[in-house]
DNA sequence: TAGAATCATATTGTAGACAATATTGTTGAA
DNA sequence: TTCAACAATATTGTCTACAATATGATTCTA
């Protein structure tokens, strides 16, 4: 069932690159046309390739992936539930246009429900749990010695602790919500924002603190931790936001539009 | 916003009782196919017309629904973005089943937000807000008399509430993930335990304190209520699904399986 | 020239037919 | 009788073509 798309610009073949960005394995083996290519707008989406406020053309795409618009549209029609696209019957599919407001919505349910998910990690992780986290701090303190490490940390090493944080949990609905469809949109943030210094040392040292609380059983320790951390982070983030504001946040972005 | 449920079995006309369940006015108006249909569908979802667990069959829907079999797969996967069809590729959705870990699930997550919601209610609110939410608690206390607004209230009274609560918010998207995603889930776990006496009476009693809190201005104490509240109203759900356990709890369901 | 109405174009929405896959029932052998 | 292989059926996945709507350009009028 391989599926080749041999045109030289924008999105990938089917085949590949999907999406490296993923920490855990995603199903894709056997999927439908549909699903690789949700998987792949969702990529392009998210890598800033197809710029926000960008038109989401279904006989361009369609053309461009290799299918029909049958298919196509349920991607879209997927993308539209994780917040990626927003649709307007009878005028199209648009990327979703990232502004400060919204970023401040986002963060406060982060907040709130990495919060959560913390404090029931600390409830609910054994000990062998808690030496993967251990171990995944160790690989992210070699790696934040290279200023490569530093640049990976920063953008999905990062991420990494939080997926394994929120899969503890136990709460799948949780894991769903927060790593299928926020921490897409936090990525589309973090393209935006890639000139970023950030402050991977001092996130590194809280996210020690984190592990040190669930490794404790500290469930309320460890909520507060996590939503102090997170709380930091959108300060991060809402300071560079806001510092970009004025050249145009949505013109400094990198855009492969499609023609 | 009166709302009144007047159908007698299975899904009805396009044009006709676009889910009455909704508190706020949704657009409706002028969508296309796909979108009447897939507010059809909650709504037969969520009333339990579509038993928990029946298969979602595409040529009989087109048929019933009188649309072809794009725009209803269209709306199959919005249900499925709200997590109310679960979708398995070549074979087709299914309606979710509920079950008391993926209640524990959901109430876990509502109590985070619907606490995020109240205490940033309690800092937003103006004094015409207050008033509202006065004005709702007077009609429910109005309603809470007659058995039949009893009944209401338990059923859609109480969710009125909340949805007023988490209006005030101003976080749309928190809005958006309540109103559009938990609630009608909720919706279809009180369908199920239908005979339940619930508390009402206390019920209203704490929703009194909860705008008590957000009148003065005090969100962490808002907070703290309504996490309170939601975990009380886990409880009472918990209980009646697990004495219904027994007697098999799908089985139990009012189901009107669409012939 | 400015604005409104009209028309041409492009894009979305929908339908119907076909292909691919899964499911079900049947037959045959051990 | 039971199990496995096979065939028949039903259902999902996909494609192509057409209809409905929106968008943009052009023309006409004030």
């Amino acid at each position: 069932m391989s599926i080749i798309v041999d045109n030289n610009e924008a999105p990938k073949s089917l085949a590949v690159a999907l999406s490296p960005l993923s920490p855990l394995p995603t199903v894709a083996a056997t999927g439908t046309r549909a699903d690789s290519v949700f998987d792949l707008l969702r990529a392009s989406i998210v890598q800033g390739e197809l710029a926000p406020g960008s038109k989401i053309n279904e006989p361009q795409l369609s053309k461009l992936y290799g299918i029909s618009r049958g298919p196509l549209r349920e991607a879209i029609r997927r993308l539209e539930g994780c917040k990626l696209v927003e649709i307007k019957a009878n005028v199209g599919a648009r990327v979703v246009e990232l502004d400060i407001q919204k970023a401040i919505e986002i963060y406060e349910i982060r907040e709130a429900l990495e919060g959560l998910a913390c404090g029931l990690a600390a409830e609910r992780a054994t000990a062998t749990d808690c030496d993967q986290l251990r171990a995944l701090l160790a690989r992210h303190e070699a790696q934040i010695e290279s200023e490569d490490g530093k640049r990976y940390y920063q953008k999905e090493g990062d991420l990494d602790f939080h997926y394994l944080i929120v899969s503890l949990s136990g709460n799948t609905r949780l894991f769903n919500l927060l790593c299928d469809e926020l921490y897409h949109l936090l990525r589309l943030y973090r393209v935006q924002t890639s000139s970023q210094p950030s402050r991977p040392a001092q996130a590194f040292k809280e996210h020690h603190r984190i592990v040190d609380a669930i490794e404790e059983r500290d469930s309320v320790l460890a909520e507060l931790l996590m939503r102090r951390h997170i709380a930091s982070a959108k300060a991060t983030l809402l300071a560079q936001l806001e510092s970009d504001s004025e050249p145009g946040l949505t013109a400094a972005t990198p855009c492969i539009a499609p023609r």
